[in-house]
RNA sequence: UGACCUAUGGUGUAAUGGUAGCACUGCAGUUUUUGGUACUGCCUGUCUAGGUUCGAAUCCUGGUAGGUCAACCA
């Protein structure tokens, strides 16, 4: 048929700069046309969005080029390491929606790893060093000037080898000895200046236990890592640039297979402090609830917060790649969930600060009960019944007793609709001896209910609404954007971070909530109508609910 | 006062020597039994000074601004 032609041209998505360097090298067949990616977590600390992007950008890479990529874990420095991490790190992964083509750790090629810094030694291109680590980085120079090689720089081969075998043997003090690459102390670049490859260590490492007592430095264990997995395309954060001369001088000085190391910018989020070592300090100072406090800008507080697998990988997409640093505005996060909830998430109505409505024509003791629509963007979702009576909770914020022009719901002498339910005229407030409003007193209009004869009349405004007799309670916890709203660019001076901290970030409140939710489960997510999305929290039970505000709605609700 | 990297609306990101486009934000409007969604429109940009060229965001040179590097962290 002809139909056919008439599709719309697909877009076509402009390249990035990583993806127009891979092409680049399947056109030159630079890796006989393979792909091969890995991310590269140090397992000491919890994911967080900025390793979204990582993960998204080299799982991203590996897919679009029918290629692979490895979960690969960093673990050279077991001080900072432990098994509560990696097995995180893992489910973080899986819940981003990627499933790793082989799972491997830099502790698996400690041997190898070993045997190539012997050779290095052999060929005169590594050194034991007794210098003391202040020696060490007083040798070292400072970027304007060039260091001075160290006293130990010229031992003999054989000399060398002995040492390092010794240390491997466990003969020396953590902290007595090291081995140096030779290789040029007067180099601009710092890293180049006789980088140190093993330091000695005497501390258990959670894989490797008590077998080894000397460790390879990132710089030494990283490239070569890549190399042995056969990766071709090694993507790293802007940081690491300065390191690829010396990632490069290991791959060439052993002459094993040589990836490219290509480095982006890192993920910024306005108000939103992203440093492992901060977020490690809120947990370890029980100043949030854990490493998956909603708060947290870790995949697992996200999570927790109601965020959607889908959306963090679209907002990965969105906020594209590049060499240059950025700082992503919050809301296009929020967007991005936004979008992805509202095809999603079930409809239901909640009370958020309630306040007594009272339809006084309505007769006492009758109820109705009334179709609601669970989803208008996914009819397939179909609909449900809710209860109305002559007493209902709505939100203070609904009425106001002298509106302002641009206010269009309940106040005095005024109509709007109860949605899904009748048109209802205020009559009176009751207030108590302080002034205050205790309830609001209504009728409601015959045959205005949705699907009467009335039903289509306009009216200004809709508002939601939840029966008192049926309405269940439930705590509800709010929250100020991500992460304590922390924001690195406004942090007042003199300042900690800690004391930056907005210590309203989370507000817990007890509203009113529709008597039954379908698919009530931790982490299901829904739209309370008018309001906001909402995501049941993982240590709820089923007799007291607790939700989590993911997102508000655009707009919030509310002009006053 | 070294080396390396970067510079496009408020925020991101395209344009690969040939009409500066897209998304978010903001503002205005249409639809709406969610002040949501959807849709429409508008505002706002090539750091600077030279050079090459018929033509420069793009290439060259000099400035300027920002970032990274001086852990036995990764």
């Amino acid at each position: 048929m002809e139909l056919e032609n008439n599709m719309p041209e697909p877009v076509k998505k402009p390249l990035n700069f990583i993806e127009e360097i891979i092409e680049l090298d399947n056109t030159n067949n630079t890796y006989q046309q393979r792909v091969h990616t890995r991310f590269p977590p140090e397992p000491n600390g919890y994911l967080h969005i900025g390793h979204a992007k990582s993960i998204c950008l080299n799982f991203g890479l590996a897919k679009k080029y029918h290629g692979k990529c490895n979960l690969r874990f960093d673990d050279t420095n077991p001080i900072k390491e432990d098994v509560e991490y990696v097995d995180s790190i893992k489910e973080d992964v899986q819940w981003l929606g990627f499933n790793w083509d082989g799972e491997y750790y830099a502790s698996d090629y400690f041997q190898q790893l070993y045997d190539w810094a012997v050779q290095l030694v052999k060929e005169g291109k590594a050194y034991v060093d007794d210098s003391s680590q202040e020696e060490i980085s007083k040798g070292r120079g400072i970027p304007t000037q060039p260091g001075t090689e160290s006293p130990y720089r010229n031992r003999s081969v054989a000399e060398n080898l002995e040492l390092f075998e010794r240390m491997k043997n466990g003969e020396f003090e953590d902290g007595s000895k090291v081995l140096r690459a030779k290789i040029d102390m007067a180099s601009p670049n710092m890293h180049m200046r006789d980088p140190i490859m093993y330091r000695i260590l005497k501390t258990e490492h959670h894989r490797t236990g008590n077998k080894w007592c000397i460790y390879p430095m990132y710089d030494y264990a990283h490239g070569q890592s890549d190399s042995i997995e056969g990766i071709t395309h090694s993507v790293c954060t802007l940081e690491f640039e300065v390191h690829k001369p010396l990632y490069n001088w290991f791959c060439n000085a052993l002459a094993i297979h040589h990836p490219k190391q290509i480095e982006f910018a890192r993920l910024n989020l306005s108000y939103t402090v992203m440093s492992k070592r901060k977020l490690l300090q809120l947990v370890k100072e029980n100043l949030v609830m854990g490493w998956d406090d909603p708060r947290m800008p870790t995949i697992s507080g996200i999570r927790r917060r109601g965020y959607t697998p889908e959306s963090m990988r679209n907002f990965a997409e969105t906020i594209g790649v590049a060499k240059r640093d950025n700082t992503i505005e919050l809301s296009l996060l929020e967007y991005c969930v936004r979008e992805d909830l509202n095809k999603k998430a079930l409809r239901s109505m909640a009370v958020l600060d309630p306040i007594k409505l009272v339809l006084d024509n309505y007769p006492e003791g009758q109820f109705e009960e009334l179709d609601a629509v669970n989803n208008p963007e996914d009819p397939e979702t179909g609909k449900r019944k809710i209860s109305f009576g002559r007493e209902l909770w709505i939100d203070r914020d609904d009425f106001m007793e002298e509106p302002s022009k641009k206010f269009f719901r309940l106040s005095p002498g005024n109509e709007v609709r109860l949605k899904y339910a009748y048109i209802i005229k205020c009559n009176r407030v009751e207030k108590d001896k302080n002034g205050n409003i205790v309830s609001i007193h209504c009728d409601y209009v015959e045959n205005t209910r949705s699907g009467q004869s009335d039903s289509s009349r306009k009216v200004k405004g809709t508002i939601h609404w939840v029966s008192v007799a049926h309405a269940r309670k439930a705590e509800i916890r709010l929250f100020d954007k991500l992460f304590l709203s922390y924001n690195p660019e406004e942090v007042e001076e003199g300042k900690t971070f800690l004391e930056n901290l907005n210590p309203d970030s989370m507000k817990v409140i007890e509203g009113y909530i529709e008597p039954e939710l379908p698919n009530e489960s931790p982490l299901s997510t829904y739209q309370f109508e008018r309001i906001g999305y909402f995501c049941i929290d993982k240590d709820s039970t089923s007799e007291k609910l607790v939700f989590n505000r993911t997102v508000t709605l655009k707009d919030g609700g509310a002009k006053k």
